[in-house]
DNA sequence: CTAAAACCTCGAGCCACTGGAGGTTCAACC
DNA sequence: GGTTGAACCTCCAGTGGCTCGAGGTTTTAG
């Protein structure tokens, strides 16, 4: 019997991340001690191990939520699944593509700063001009 | 003059935008027409343009509200703007480090996926398997 | 003059946690 | 058995950067 403390030590977690997986129903009311502290199991270290993983390859909450309804019910059908981590792979890299032209426009920024005052600098200057502007209006979406 | 409506369009932001960044302290309190909507002139405009392109760049509020001030005041050293952006572009890369770790794990994942029921789904087991697990326990970090 | 589009304020909600206050329980050691 | 002190408990508030909605007012075109 693992306390949340122990848990959150093998899951990489914070104690309080667990409480709050309980609180939005990802993770199960546990046992409790008399005095009424919280006792976990195996099954729900298998859990909460599923729920990082997911989380560290950018699962959202709700995604989990629908890949742990999935991997509960064995028999259904595993295109589901696949969709769901399409969908993220997509996002994945919609956000890399995004970011390699934040860099280039940095780099180039950085590379152009004169080092004297700000009335010179080029990283401000990028950024007033208008006309150097990505044409887009998307925004960076995190 | 512009309408707050018309600055949102010429800038590509929300309307509620502008009011949160007003009240955030990023844009000044414009003036207003006698029955109080707001109206703007081009000092705005730009400023705004500012700040939209600066979080395209991934540029959080508070660094704008620094790159804002430094520009305001253009006989200051340029090195802290420098300084900025170079800690953006640090941030950046480690973002698509990490996302380009994700991409090949999301990759695999799918590329594995037998097509048939949840309970041969290498889709959910890779999830499941705790071996498979990257071995850093440091989250996604958006 | 009227209709409807655009504006106003205020408040709440989103995601995925994180931190803190103030109090209780557990486990180890003497 | 008593005493620490670490770990636990609940509850609430805050983060960033918006976004939406309700319910009401102003502006503008016809």
């Amino acid at each position: 019997m693992l306390t949340i403390g122990n848990l959150a030590k093998r899951t990489g977690t914070k104690v309080q991340t667990i409480r709050y997986y309980e609180q939005v129903g990802l993770m199960p009311e546990p046992g409790r001690t008399d005095g009424g502290q919280r006792r976990y199991g195996d099954a729900e270290l298998d859990r909460l191990s599923f729920i990082r993983h997911a989380r560290q390859l950018g699962f959202s909450l709700d995604a989990i939520r629908e890949l742990l309804d999935l991997s509960d019910h064995p028999a259904r059908s595993c295109e589901e699944a696949d969709a769901i981590a399409r969908r993220q792979l997509k996002q994945v890299k919609q956000r890399m593509a995004r970011l390699e032209l934040l860099r280039v426009e940095l780099e180039r920024m950085i590379e152009e700063c004169s080092g004297g005052q700000a009335a010179d600098c080029r990283v401000l200057e990028v950024l007033r001009d208008h006309a150097e502007c990505l044409t887009d209006h998307e925004g960076i979406g995190t």
